[in-house]
DNA sequence: CTATTGATGTAGAGCGCTCCAATCGTTATG
DNA sequence: CATAACGATTGGAGCGCTCTACATCAATAG
């Protein structure tokens, strides 16, 4: 930076000025600046930039899980956003509440300007505290807070669409095997549950502890075959767990959808494959991300204090892992 | 810091020893400055750390896509070996090689200890610029380089496995729908033609160029079904590619494999689940994930110089899109 | 009993930037 | 024509840490 100065003919705080963009530099003296630079191929370096500076420009993600496609969705839609407001990203993962803690540490640390979670398993107060230190916008995760904001779609909404679906088909055998401490999975058994008992089928409620996993959806499955009177449909936490669903009754070789129907949930890619063709919930992942990043930024930009709650709609996808029950 | 040091009785410079745990400091002072550190709720500023010293404890990943299972597993692997070694990690991603190519500065800004490139799509040229500033270590792309280590399958292999398997299933009229610009996309199509030409099927090469992505395997087999003889058998450049592939044959009525086998590669979970069962070449992802590490700290801690290549043999997976050509 | 050594502790100069207060020309104003 | 007012520029004090060189001191050696 001395040496640019020296060059252009200039002190160091103009090249500071030119080089992070103020106004108020005359175009000449920029333009000598800038050429100095070029010359000298300097870029200032980020590092000091952000121990001097409040604002870094930089946003941090921290993904649950890069195995299930539901995050890199959201993350197209984080990143799509990020790029158009002219922030750069950091991403982090867990996985597990340990990791990620880890992580989302590792970002603040490096005084990220705020944080997206994605479906994070952390404690609330975890969340809590690291607001304070930088705002942060939950995705997919509902928290009653009165500074974080939450960008989420309505799971108990979603589940009653994907239990009224599986009435009207004719079924009253519906288990659900959840997502366990997955993001919504709570406020999706709920749903569940709720609308069974709104169907009177209060009786039929069947929850299986699962998680968003393929494997998951294996287990739970094995577990409800065991039962006495298995369930004639599965409503599953996710897709993930609604493909390892599959894969655990085409083992048993029961015929989906002609003995058991099974539903899920996120409208991930996987389930639009041909051979899967999952029935499910969609839920506007790549969009949730672009809000995210929108609502950290009215808190960064815009001065917002108060936490701001979305409440996205999902809608049924029916497709070709439900029907009626056999007679 | 300094507040620390006055409550432990001590000097600044002891309190930076004792949190970077240096040796040479006596039990008592350490004790010492953790317990006024703990007290005043005191953490190292990484920022102004790296910016003081030259390591930072921290690897960049560079990750090509996420929506491709092969980079999560390849992610896991990194994970896992970064987190023994005590590293941390810093994620980012493109797509494509422009958002690429910022990515990867905006690592080196942050100054990375080193970069570990999955499936670049980034020129040899910035990979190689990269490297002066730090270590990069690619991941499953072929580089001859003085000074970048790789971690590849041998996808020419992967190829042959593939074109074997279908010659000896009797199949003649083999495809290839390549990964296009992606890593190890030439590599793949360069053993399947050799493959081809040693069967003494090179009348029957038939390549349609495509990417690595669901979408390409689609318009791929869209443009095969227009030829004047369709393939009985189409290997695709990954798994991804391979299930566009069975949606459109499907889309077709075209059963798999009794009209047309399909073959993939990478092996991802998406390959193995029942509905998909897909035939494909097996590279041991997370394993190169742990690879790419220790070779990156081999040469940020053990000071070696020269490039290492390593390149893992991938194996056949046989499932069910593979079968005899129809009579 | 003094010189040597090795283990500990300390002072202070950076790392490369931002940002505030102050300065310097200019032009508009009464 | 003096002066207020404003835009453009500059000096210098940090940001919070590391690191080199040096100071200390008890233990050991000669």
């Amino acid at each position: 930076m001395e040496d640019v100065a020296a060059r252009a003919g200039v002190s160091r705080a103009l090249v500071s000025l030119v080089m992070r963009q103020a106004p108020n530099v005359s175009a000449h003296r920029r333009r000598l600046v800038l050429d100095a630079a070029a010359e000298l191929g300097y870029r200032p370096n980020v590092l000091a930039r952000n121990l001097a500076s409040t604002r870094t420009m930089t946003l941090g993600v921290l993904l649950n899980d890069l195995h299930n496609p539901f995050f890199a969705q959201a993350f197209d839609g984080i990143k799509a956003a990020a790029d158009a407001r002219g922030y750069r990203l950091l991403v982090n993962t867990g996985p597990g509440p340990v990791d990620e803690q880890r992580s989302l540490e590792s970002l603040l640390e490096l005084h990220v300007d705020g944080v997206i979670a994605v479906g994070p398993l952390l404690p609330t107060a975890s969340l809590v505290a690291a607001d304070r230190v930088a705002p942060v916008t939950v995705v997919g995760r509902r928290l009653r807070s009165r500074t974080i904001d939450t960008i989420c779609n309505d799971d108990a909404l979603g589940s009653r669409l994907a239990v009224d679906h599986l009435v009207d088909l004719g079924h009253r055998r519906i288990a659900h095997v959840d997502g366990g401490p997955g993001a919504g999975a709570a406020a999706r058994r709920g749903g569940y549950e709720r609308t069974m008992h709104d169907h009177g089928l209060g009786a039929h409620v069947q929850v299986v502890r699962g998680a968003f996993t393929e494997a998951a959806g294996v287990v739970g499955v094995s577990q409800l075959l065991g039962s006495s009177t298995p369930p004639t449909a599965i409503f599953c936490g996710n897709d993930l767990s609604a493909v390892g669903a599959l894969d655990r009754l085409d083992d048993a070789g029961l015929d989906v959808p002609g003995v058991v129907s099974v539903v899920g949930y996120d409208d991930t890619p996987l389930s639009a494959l041909h051979h899967i063709s999952l029935t499910t919930i969609n839920q506007p992942s790549t969009e949730m991300g672009r809000l995210a990043v929108d609502s950290l930024l009215e808190r960064l930009e815009d001065g917002r204090t108060g936490a701001v709650h979305r409440l996205l709609s999902p809608t049924l996808v029916t497709r070709h892992t439900s029907a009626p029950p056999p007679p």
